[in-house]
DNA sequence: CTCTTGATTGAATACATGCTCATTCGTTTG
DNA sequence: CAAACGAATGAGCATGTATTCAATCAAGAG
């Protein structure tokens, strides 16, 4: 996908600068990795249930009764943000206890914050 | 939306846990505009938009020849990135250079690095 | 064991989104 | 003015995704 750098036939290129952020670019599985993780981020029930967690653990049916939905679909949203290591479960008899399982994901949603408040 | 707090008919609630949860919610207004600042992070396309433009400006032309993509697929996304303040753009005759606009940006990528790479 | 309950899963549906292609805009140049 | 070029835009399509609904799993109660 990305043996045609002839595809710059213009000459508005500024081949300089060009050059310096081709240097710093990361490497595919980074910028997958960490689109991967935003696009996570990206979703208003997802992030309900994160800043939930935030106060605290929390079981299936806790969250599904704070945010007004389906415990069905609370489950959906968790089984994604396991698989990205972002809440860590418990189970005690029948009930599931969620939890925070990465502390950068305070400060995504801190600085994230910043940007929406006084952006 | 709201109204249907007695959803959860159900036993296994725990009310303490919950309250405390509920005091620290976000307003809606502010969880939307969060997760749609995140959720324009979650595309490899503008990830790589944003990173190219760490080391300095480009205009359009450059970032299509450094991302191998057409000037109009990358045209679309500035215009996403733009309505979100996250590049801003300066004209020079026919040629349009982009910024970042935010320097939030930074320490989000940062973070959120730390998680892909070590997490 | 059977029934209940909390949680998970899969299929289906409705909706959003990123790219391509063609066109248009705005500026510079011949 | 007309042609050329960088950039922006809109329609169309192909893909992805969040929720609902029904079914299933797992653990405790009767």
């Amino acid at each position: 996908m990305s043996n045609k750098k002839d595809v710059c036939t213009t000459e508005c290129v500024h081949v300089q600068a060009v050059e310096a952020a081709q240097k710093n670019m990361l490497p595919d599985q980074e910028v997958l990795g960490l689109a991967e993780l935003f696009k996570i981020l990206g979703d208003p029930t997802r992030v309900r249930i994160l800043r939930a967690l935030f106060a605290g653990e929390l079981c299936v049916c806790d969250l599904a009764c704070l945010l007004g939905m389906s415990a069905s679909a609370v489950s959906h949203q968790l089984r994604v943000l396991r698989a990205a290591r972002l809440v860590r479960f418990r189970k005690e008899g029948k009930v599931v206890f969620y939890a925070l399982d990465d502390d950068h994901v305070r400060g995504l949603v801190a600085e994230g914050l910043d940007h929406v408040r006084h952006g």
